[in-house]
DNA sequence: GAATTCACTGGGCAATCTGCACAGTCGTAC
DNA sequence: GTACGACTGTGCAGATTGCCCAGTGAATTC
């Protein structure tokens, strides 16, 4: 099975230069190169991992386990397609709230399936929140329920065309590795 | 290891009504339980789902990779947190672009690394997108280098200051499923 | 009404991987 | 120079995976 795990041999410093992260908030090339490796391959097992990485089984483990402590990787679940589940249509609502009805706006919002996110932002006190839905129709459908609560003001929604940049984080790991290589 | 399978006991219906969707573009119930398993607890293998489906393990083999061949699930890609990264400021961006210029602009901000998703949406034939910042200074620095680009004739942003829904999917497979087994 | 197909159950086997542990090396910090 | 932290390499028992087979029940087809 697959429980917790106690790490008994050692941490996870980089082959590289010294060991561990030496700034504070980060990771190095090795924990860099172990999250591109698990983006591209999530399947990939732990002696796998060690083997493309060219470092010891428990260097991995130890470096994932010490990356889910840390919250930087906060697990690996499912990435799934709301298309694929019936739900090609994206959208993005502006919403401006009535003063003081913050917290019910968003326990309303949080039960309705479709809002798969939701920010508060700066600019107009408002919120964003990203709808999915079954069809331009029923858009319609989801956004009067989303907006069918006392406390909205109003709303302007932006309907997805095109996603030419799919939610992804690797830029962003090598950025942060190579960040922490050099030093802030 | 992990390399493909080719699934050669049978496909995967579901244990309730009739077996496999019924509907043309959904998930049954079975489905939707798996995936909800999977996104509580990422780390199970086939066999413990199996258990806890109290379904055959063949039965869990099939079902997954149908949905993986479905494209419902897309893989199980580590989930990062920008914030552990060094990267606690979220904001998103309307631009405003200028006529014709759409395929430069997104593979100008396919460059840039704190660009974490890019949608082009209906409204002003504007583009929406995701970005982190190392702090509120930082964003200024990913903004000029967001905006830097002849071809952006604007742009406004909106900083996130809390997040009370985070990205989720669960809510929407499990109405899906049950969506599919009532019937459209 | 009988045949066929499909999806799932349950069992089995070899190969692999995981969790845990121990001894040894190397560079840095005290 | 001693300690400490991090990594390497190896080992072992137990669990899991990939693959295959035979059988059952329900729905579809002829």
């Amino acid at each position: 099975m697959m429980t917790s795990r106690s790490v008994t041999h050692a941490m996870p410093p980089p082959s590289s230069s010294s060991p561990g992260p030496s700034g504070s908030s980060g990771i190095d090339q090795l924990d860099g190169r172990l999250i591109v490796l698990l983006a591209r391959e999530p399947r990939i097992g732990v002696l796998e991992a060690s083997r493309r990485l060219g470092v010891a089984r428990g260097t991995v483990q130890a470096r994932m386990d010490r990356l889910q402590s840390n919250g930087v990787i906060r697990g690996f679940g499912p990435d799934v397609d709301p298309a694929a589940l019936g739900y090609p249509v994206t959208a993005f609502a502006t919403l401006e709230i009535k003063q003081g009805q913050g917290t019910e706006v968003r326990a309303h919002l949080a039960g309705v399936p479709e809002v798969l996110e939701l920010h508060t932002t700066t600019g107009h006190g408002d919120m964003l929140c990203r709808l999915v839905a079954r069809s331009n129709a029923d858009l319609q459908r989801v956004i009067d329920r989303v907006v069918g609560f006392d406390g909205i003001v109003r709303a302007s929604t932006a309907i997805v065309m095109e996603n030419p940049v799919p939610l992804r984080i690797i830029p962003l790991v090598e950025q942060a590795a190579a960040w922490e290589d050099s030093g802030p």
